[in-house]
DNA sequence: AAACACTAAGTGATTACTCACTTATCATAG
DNA sequence: CTATGATAAGTGAGTAATCACTTAGTGTTT
């Protein structure tokens, strides 16, 4: 990986979860990464090329922290863990972050892959709390952190802290 | 409002919803509705007056629905519609609705607007029955909302007839 | 006849992408 | 050590197509 290649999907994917990815040209690109246009192609071969390689970046580090979570033990402690997900997106991940959420309304860009290894997590979970709809109770879970990350996300005020502590609360944890 | 007019307004809806809006060209939106270009800048002015009458026409719409939810007495009652409101989403309103969800993520384009009308809503509720943190409560539903609809927008498989029951026996409904 | 709805053919700017070319990197042969 | 040559990295000026938008003009209503 070039300094020069780094630098390009940096600032693309500073730019597309700013402006959105078809709202940004490749020309806006190179220029506010201080290359030529024609690098781009050459790395990425297209647009999309370069929208995958910044996908396929996140994703791994993404993997990182769900294994972590999957190793813990007590299903409280994973529980915790997972409703407080959405608040541990630390600044830098950011962009990342909105970039996935705003591609989710792209048409055919839509990625299921965060879902299942998330409800792989959550059943075992509310099983071994003897919850009567484990599955049922997990894609809740989902739904309301898919919420939660919106929040988040999308900056509106509220005190997210307190609202999490009241999940905690409902869920006993 | 002639009848060419609301077949521009009606695909542009369509377009912007399936394929976003600034992935979507104006030459497009005059093919497809079987119109000239010019007629759409002749009618909107640009690119994002269309935009705009699109969401002012689906913004009376929700203001029907939202004053007919205020209008109810008992607390769970209305608690019970706010709570199914993304469920009883009919398939014409749909692209209106993913439209709106799709644009959030826009960056200049976000608007509360629907946040503080349902607030507005909810706390009463929420101190009609007796909660100890009304507002946070509200936060909360609002939230679980959004990941509600972001999940019956996107068409993730699941039963949300079912996470709508659970929702209700979670707040004794 | 005056306002209105509408079309067709434009406008310059910008789009994603290509191509011919130069420069840097680096292993191996003399 | 240096020269050679292959490969990858990078440039900048192109390309046709498409972009949002305009303009000049044609029918239609009132």
């Amino acid at each position: 990986m070039t300094e020069k290649q780094e630098r390009i999907l940096e600032t693309a994917l500073s730019l597309f979860a700013k402006d959105g990815f078809s709202a940004t040209s490749t020309s806006k690109v190179a220029r506010e990464a201080g290359v030529s246009e024609g690098l781009i192609f050459r790395h990425f071969e297209n647009k999309e090329g370069l929208l995958n390689a910044i996908l396929e970046n996140g994703r791994q580090k993404l993997t990182v922290i769900f294994d972590s979570i999957h190793h813990l033990e007590e299903p409280k402690e994973i529980l915790r863990r997972v409703i407080e997900l959405p608040l541990t997106i630390d600044e830098d991940q950011r962009p990342f972050w909105k970039l996935l959420y705003a591609l989710k309304w792209q048409a055919d860009v839509y990625d299921d892959s965060m879902s299942n290894p998330m409800k792989d997590i959550l059943i075992p979970v509310f099983e071994a709390l003897n919850y009567h709809q484990p599955e049922l109770e997990s894609e809740l879970v989902m739904v309301l952190m898919d919420g939660m990350a919106s929040h988040i996300l999308l900056k509106r005020s509220g005190n997210v802290e307190d609202i999490k502590e009241l999940i905690f609360k409902k869920y006993d944890l």
